[in-house]
DNA sequence: AAAAGGACCTGGTGGC
DNA sequence: TGCCACCAGGTCCTTT
């Protein structure tokens, strides 16, 4: 389900309802997540308080009093606050109870997604530790994705998919942003100019702060946290265009796979 | 060392 | 209506 943008507004929503909150109780029904539960989560969360929640990549961080509960949501994974009584439906594998009785709760029905808590530096997590920079970050930039594309023969768009080299950047964000630089997906990353990074950058930061401004992007199933979809679907210029015209120029959007994922550009305008 | 491919899951869709 | 193949917003792990 989410990239960054998506990631970005759950966090944000949740910020608002969630932070100097105590839990009081946390129900777990499945713990077949992409890493088994901890049987002691429901035990170590309890009494918490959550100080403040953050991101890192696609990672939810929520700060607790002494330790970090840390959140992914896969391909297909949702949080929703929703009141203590509401229904419990297939897939809604947690509920972390706050003591003014709202409750979070995450749904997630491919279980690609992951649940953990831990004491250690968050930032050191293995999961967190190798992941590269952030895109709205200063650190960003074309000199830096210059550097890191040095040698490198892969595909420019999985070369930017690569959470080494940059985070949040996802299959949708990927194909538009490539469109609005221009470049082809296939491109071997080594040969791009620096001029050619510097624009990349500049339209990943485009695509992904127009779509947290926009909600994210609801393909089927997205919402925020309180079940809200996102509107950035009406501003995609390819992504899901096959056969379509190109808005620039008019030539038809084709559809390749790359890296097993589906990618969508325009022949005329995006460049090798 | 880098790149490609498989694996993990369920649900929706479109073809026959 | 049913069955089947294929597709999906991610990313880790294994193989080449």
């Amino acid at each position: 389900m989410p990239e960054l943008p998506e990631i970005e507004t759950i966090k944000r929503g949740l910020s608002l309802h969630l932070e100097n909150q105590f839990i009081k109780q946390v129900i777990i029904r499945e713990t077949r997540l992409r890493w088994l539960i901890q049987p002691s989560l429901s035990t170590d969360l309890t009494n918490q308080q959550i100080k403040k929640i953050q991101r890192r990549g696609k990672y939810l961080l929520f700060e607790c009093t002494q330790g970090y509960l840390l959140i992914h949501l896969g391909m297909s994974g949702n949080l929703r606050l929703v009141p203590v009584a509401t229904t419990v439906k297939k897939h809604d594998h947690i509920d972390i109870i706050l003591m003014n009785n709202q409750c979070l709760r995450y749904h997630d029905p491919r279980r690609f997604g992951c649940v953990l808590w831990t004491i250690e530096p968050i930032l050191s997590h293995p999961l967190l530790q190798y992941l590269g920079v952030e895109p709205l970050e200063a650190n960003f930039t074309g000199e830096y994705l210059y550097q890191q594309a040095r040698n490198k023969k892969s595909a420019i768009k999985n070369f930017i998919m690569n959470n080494h080299i940059v985070v949040g950047v996802g299959n949708i964000y990927a194909n538009e942003a490539l469109f609005l630089s221009k470049i082809h997906p296939m491109t071997a990353s080594g040969t791009l100019s620096l001029a050619d990074f510097e624009k990349l950058v500049k339209s990943i930061r485009q695509v992904l702060q127009t779509a947290i401004a926009m909600g994210g992007t609801t393909l089927r199933d997205f919402t925020d946290s309180k079940g809200k979809p996102g509107y950035f679907k009406q501003a995609l210029q390819v992504y899901g265009r096959q056969g379509e015209n190109c808005l620039v120029c008019g030539q038809e959007i084709e559809l390749q796979k790359i890296g097993q994922r589906a990618s969508y550009f325009c022949p005329r305008c995006q460049l090798k």
